[in-house]
DNA sequence: ATTGATAGCCTATCATTGATAGGTCATCAC
DNA sequence: GTGATGACCTATCAATGATAGGCTATCAAT
């Protein structure tokens, strides 16, 4: 299988003349065919050989562009989300009431995670725990990119979580944090049990958004 | 290095009689070994050579008693998952009242999640989508022995909600995978990224099972 | 045009991993 | 005893991520 794949290649090789690409077109010709592969059979199923086969280069010769197959995932991971952010800001632009601006920075998040499920999954489902060693806790971003990246995005919500509860209330983390964690538990619940005989999804999704504010709500009054 | 385990493994064999485990001994000694070694490495960094060893038999051995490497962490996620249940059962019998009731199992079900983080990660965070082939979507439990383990503690949060919105609600589904979802959120981001400057967790719990407080209370308002 | 440096690419090869094949032998029921 | 069972072993696979070391297209400076 593999010995044919290489056959062709080098044939291939061999008729055609000799182009190289250029600096930085491989790289991103190498990451744009790995998300093709990670849509089509799942992230955790593609192989460094399977990439470099559809490229049309060795194996090794992808290690020249990143460091190790993960940088690859973790590249596509972080550009991902930096479409989530995007969105954020367009949808917090566009509703300036920021009870219905949670709402719908909500609604972005889930509907992210849902059609991307690989990229949210190798965000904030990873096999191992990430993070800095021991006694490191400072300048996190720069061992989880994705995490990062996330985060970003993340900020949108706590922003519109200050201005309904004053930019001084110390609960707000916890509002926010919080939010996040409910939209995040469904999402990735979507994601990774897909066959579970679930309720209708707009169901879901509207309960757990009138969760969050009913509990904005009464904190509102007292 | 495994050389070296191994050499010491047949040093052992030659100086000690050889002594072979009964049926179904050896079986348990194995997940006893494999559930210390997810304790101390995490669930994804343990090889099937390094239970071998532990255990003192040979990495082929591994396969008389479990048909492959994740058939052994399965089994340990149906056990772990059962005593979720048992804590599930215990707790509805000491609160009789199906407020409280929630508001417990919820805290139960986050406390199992962060004392078990490998089970839970390995029940409801897996790396690939889990289930059924396409086209066979009964019996998904005998495809996901971990999702059904958890979803037999579930059934009390479940029955506990119609308790609370009565038995022929149609909405009793949505709210109890709401909440499930809910409580699965901050469980999981726990996990998957204890580095994070997360807020007081009891703080984040509280405020997590006040949001769904809320939503039933404003529910039954109408 | 020549040259030197850069970088893209290759072949060969590792170590590690989960898994299988086929044989040996302890154990136990009869 | 004796045969059946099954626990165990050695040898060996194929697949995977990764490294070592060499070749050469490309391009800027001379």
């Amino acid at each position: 299988m593999v010995d044919r794949a290489d056959f062709v290649r080098k044939t291939v090789a061999m008729i055609e003349p000799i182009r190289r690409a250029r600096t930085g077109e491989r790289r991103e010709q190498i990451l744009a065919v790995a998300l093709r592969l990670f849509g089509e059979r799942g992230a955790g199923n593609v192989t460094t050989r399977q990439i470099a086969e559809a490229v049309g280069i060795s194996q090794p010769s992808l290690y020249a562009h990143f460091a190790s197959a993960d940088a690859i995932a973790e590249e596509l991971c972080v550009r991902s989300f930096d479409t989530l952010q995007a969105r954020f800001a367009a949808t917090a632009a566009e509703y300036p009431d920021p009870w219905q601006r949670v709402d719908m920075l909500g609604r972005a998040y889930i509907e992210f995670g849902i059609e991307n499920p690989d990229m949210y999954r190798i965000a904030f489902m990873p096999t191992r725990e990430s993070g800095p060693p021991p006694g490191m806790t400072f300048d996190l971003a720069a061992h989880d990119p994705g995490l990062a990246a996330g985060l970003r995005a993340f900020g949108s919500l706590r922003d519109t979580i200050a201005e309904i509860r004053g930019r001084d209330d110390a609960h707000v983390d916890v509002i926010a944090q919080a939010i996040w964690a409910l939209v995040h538990g469904l999402t990735s619940l979507l994601i990774s049990k897909p066959y579970f005989p679930w309720a209708e999804r707009e169901a879901l999704v509207e309960a757990l958004l009138a969760m969050a504010r009913s509990y904005l709500a009464s904190q509102k009054a007292r």
